[in-house]
DNA sequence: TCGATTTTGTTCTCACGTTCACAAGCTCCT
DNA sequence: AGGAGCTTGTGAACGTGAGAACAAAATCGA
């Protein structure tokens, strides 16, 4: 017999009043086009005009709404103004969040200089580098102070987010020193897989993905490949190097 | 009667041949795995080493390696050179691709002298940007070129893909530029939805989008909500601005 | 040579995400 | 007042993705 269950099947785990992650990662999107048509002067939208400012299908976009609740008047549309801050505040950023940066080399720099944060309720609270060199240099109005005052910045300015753009060696040890500190949120750029606790919730954004995912499809556009199967390369017999050596080679 | 279907239901829908989309999004994670590995001098690895290093279970890794072929030997594991190179040839990064960066502000800067490109397969073959007093300026071994510049250099050294790094404003522009000089797969670090034509691929990097759903995040952990549902805000009842003006306005 | 052991490749099932399609509800016009 | 015309919100169908579980295949030891 069926277990009992109350959910009904098909419908999307989530917690209580939770939204599907999939609408989460599309909020920010909306609340960007909303901005944007407010900008323009325009008071009301349909879900398709806010579909398309926002590049997604105009269904997708009513049932993701339909999570926040029921914001829009039948026959009309929505309220840009009203439904931007209904999105602003089921996000989070109708408040100001603390945000660390840490490894102030060419993308710290530009993260630093980026001004989009202020605007989307993001402030920066310091730059952090464990480089002598770089600390004490002045970056826009910020000045890169030393990585071993993270704990204590943490604890004075209540930073619940911190950015990772240090090389791939430290961004493990960085990570856990932010983790320890008490930050429960990491955007991590460094081209590593990184280990946190459960609780804490990271991202990664890695360009050179990006590209290959984008060559992958290049590929497949430009005649199909034309690499041999199996290339000039050391026979694929080899071993664990813990493992005793094994003769036997199935050479080719 | 059930209709006639030659694929099995639940099979993703994929070309010949063609792997599901979130499977190739994952091979350059393997990929980068692989690399740490065969440097460390492990010339073997099982599925359960090698998803612990790509952060993945190890039943998804195999099942996305068997979209590949298959390139394991049961009892033993996978030959790490041998499957570095087939993921390498499936994604096309054995050989190189130029590329070109469109922008140097500061973004754009932190990518040109990215030192990553080169070992992954990809080249940077211009920077490009409109502004006069940027042209000119060197940046690592290369030198900002004009993006009037743009056609001849697509043509003359193949490329097929951009990266812009542009503010939002020119960013379409830009595009609609990269696309008409024959450019097939874009990047975009810009914080807009760019438009292309079909066969163009388009692939977005959005700094405060990652960021706002860490804030999402990051608001449940911290209690709920404590905001008011409906502010101090104008009335729901605005029109879109080519409507006729209709009375009734419940203005604060 | 044969069984024990290991690890892959694959099948099956369930969960999640997207899209269609339409009833419900709102506005406007006659 | 009532019908025509839009647009939202949502139920249902379909497609994609993830994970458990296991048969198949390889090695190793006796």
């Amino acid at each position: 017999m069926t277990p009992a269950r109350s959910r009904r099947p098909g419908a999307p785990t989530r917690t209580e009043r939770g939204i599907p992650e999939a609408t989460v990662a599309r909020l920010p999107v909306y609340l960007r086009a909303l901005t944007a048509l407010s900008d323009s002067g325009i008071a009301t939208a349909s879900s398709e005009d806010l579909a398309t400012a926002a590049g997604v299908n105009s269904a997708k976009l009513r049932k993701d709404l339909s999570y926040l609740g029921s914001y829009g008047t039948r026959g009309v549309g929505y309220d840009v103004e009203y439904l931007r801050y209904q999105i602003a505040r089921e996000i989070g950023v109708t408040q100001d969040w603390a945000v660390v940066i840490v490894g102030i080399g060419n993308l710290g720099h530009a993260l630093a200089n980026y001004s989009g944060f202020g605007t989307r309720g993001f402030r920066i609270v310091a730059l952090l580098d464990a480089d002598p060199t770089l600390v004490g240099e002045q970056i826009g109005d910020m000045i890169v102070r030393d990585f071993a005052e993270l704990e204590e910045i943490v604890a004075a300015d209540r930073v619940s987010i911190g950015v990772i753009t240090t090389p791939a060696g430290p961004a493990q040890e960085v990570c856990d020193r932010l983790v320890s500190a008490g930050v429960t949120s990491i955007l991590n750029f460094a081209p590593v897989v990184l280990t946190v606790p459960a609780g804490v919730d990271i991202r990664k954004v890695d360009l050179s993905i990006e590209l290959q995912i984008l060559a992958y499809h290049e590929q497949r556009k430009s005649g199909e490949a034309a690499l041999p199967e199996v290339p000039e390369l050391p026979a694929r017999n080899g071993v664990v190097s813990d493992l005793p050596s094994v003769g036997g080679g199935v050479g080719r």
